[in-house]
DNA sequence: ACCTGAACACCGTTCAAGT
DNA sequence: ACCTGAACACCGTTCAAGT
């Protein structure tokens, strides 16, 4: 066909097909992506010229949309927003648990996804921390979440069936087994609620 | 050649190569950790049966090892023995940042870090935390551990040369470079003081 | 501008063959 | 038991060729 008369490709198309194939299988090859557009593997490269590491990317600019376009409401007090930016960012990428693996071994470089720091980075300076600060507490709640999106990815059994090795996990996760409720959400809760209560000082107190 | 009077190989030799092979690169593969050995890729096989993921998990283990035979004192209050294991656990990790991408991406399955996780377990039920009160904060400290792990391998410049696009984060990074110490492992004890506080109430009156 | 097929240098893994 | 070379199905990426 060479030149078809409309495109049959678009970065969106890309982007979204490669968090399709994430999702369902855990990761992707440029071959598999093409096959799943249709397209021979070649073309993938006139609308993602940086290859791999840009379709990485793209992923990751999808995935944390809901949380890069936060912005704080006018007097909006800094924890409070603190405390969406995290949930917001934990949400997003723990919606995909099976793409975080993937991005924690890229840097980030996607324009949004940094618009998404700045905005509490903002927040903080106008809120009167001083520099130290402001690194400090995001890269602490930073942290906080990727770690937590990570963990909300990998599963539990490892621990349980170590058996006669791992007795007082056992029995710890035997407890927690059935109930109603999302272990590692709820984890994500208490530290975020321990670390906001920490990081007040360093703010509102500049060293 | 074929078979050597004595064997060329041994998994602790596998293992410290691939170690110093990702440390040196950045990545690892089976025909280049082969040629670093001397020996040809189908000979790994013989040592490591489980392949590249086996490898992996024996990279963890040796990384790990400060931290995985952690054990507490007598008497040793759990606050102090999470901190000595959170501590210890993300020194391990941040001495091989670029190590810390391909742990991730793997469940944990060595037994010897898994006594690691045991070791914390035991302490907190002995202090009279519940089941669920126990997952929780191995939980939340693990992810703190992960995440700042990652962080210390990640590069700061990204952040700093967005430019326009990124002020605030500029002037707060501009404010730190140039200062003694460890930006990321700053923010880490900042984050698990602020955790260790909010923890106790989890562990001495659950739910 | 956009798609294709062929090509290149590489993967991870298996396996029969050697000692 | 331990090492080898050959082989297999697969990568990511480039590029000349087509419209």
């Amino acid at each position: 066909m060479a030149r078809p008369t409309t495109p049959l490709l678009s970065r969106e198309k890309v982007f979204d097909a490669a968090l399709a194939l994430v999702d369902g299988t855990g990761s992707f090859t440029m071959p598999r992506l093409a096959a799943e557009l249709g397209v021979s593997a070649s073309s993938l490269y006139h609308h993602v010229p940086g290859g791999r590491a840009e379709v990485v990317e793209g992923v990751r600019a999808v995935v944390s949309r809901p949380f890069a376009v936060l912005r704080a409401a006018e007097g909006e007090p800094w924890p409070e927003f603190a405390q969406r930016w995290a949930r917001a960012y934990r949400r997003s990428m723990a919606a995909h648990p099976r793409v975080v693996p993937l991005l924690a071994a890229q840097t980030v470089s996607s324009p949004e996804v940094l618009a998404g720091y700045e905005a509490l980075a903002q927040v903080l300076e106008r809120a009167g921390a001083d520099g130290r600060a402001v690194v400090h507490v995001i890269t602490v709640l930073d942290c906080l979440v990727l770690g937590s999106a990570l963990d909300a990815g990998a599963p539990v059994e490892v621990w349980a069936d170590g058996g006669a090795a791992t007795p007082a996990m056992g029995r710890a996760l035997r407890a927690v087994t059935g109930e109603a409720g999302d272990r590692s959400a709820e984890a994500f809760e208490l530290g975020l609620a321990s670390l906001l209560g920490g990081l007040g000082a360093v703010v509102d107190r500049p060293r």
